[in-house]
DNA sequence: GCCAACGTTGGC
DNA sequence: GCCAACGTTGGC
């Protein structure tokens, strides 16, 4: 399985929204990159929930139930969606602040590429991401996979 | 195909 | 509010 991380804009939609609605067709994705790893994303890959512009964190932990099909939003059909299930709350969540000084997670999409809103995570920046967010060990894998 | 102008994202 | 990074548009 692999590992992602999805930026929303609390302003826009945000994780407690994602909370109360469980599964959410994640739509809106108008970048070409974004939407080569949404078209990479397979059931039961998990994925970090990130708050941008306000907060800046790491808040949640969501799971792929759906894989990509045509954004219902986009009238030209030509962008894609999935959908996504809540996992978990991050009982610690994990700012951009404290992932820049982490020496270890200096080569993540998150700095490097600051604009993209669907990117790829490592396993073992997404093990180091789940110590620093205090995640439960049962969460942070999907044990179906 | 190049590039200037402009728009958007997102951090500071 | 500003700006860096990056994407898109349109003239040439």
């Amino acid at each position: 399985m692999n590992y992602w991380l999805v930026k929303s804009e609390p302003d826009a939609y945000s994780w407690q929204e994602q909370i109360h609605n469980h599964i959410e067709p994640w739509t809106g994705v108008r970048n070409h990159q974004a939407k080569k790893n949404l078209q990479s994303m397979r059931n039961g890959d998990l994925a970090f929930f990130y708050h941008s512009n306000v907060g800046k964190e790491i808040v949640g932990i969501v799971k792929i139930v759906k894989e990509a099909y045509p954004d219902p939003t986009d009238p030209e059909h030509k962008w894609v969606c999935v959908d996504v299930e809540t996992v978990c709350p991050v009982p610690n969540p994990v700012t951009l602040k404290q992932i820049k000084t982490d020496p270890t997670l200096q080569d993540i999409g998150l700095i490097k590429q600051s604009r993209l809103s669907v990117m790829s995570i490592t396993s073992e920046h997404w093990a180091i991401l789940c110590r620093l967010g205090q995640v439960p060990t049962k969460y942070q894998q999907n044990k179906e996979n």
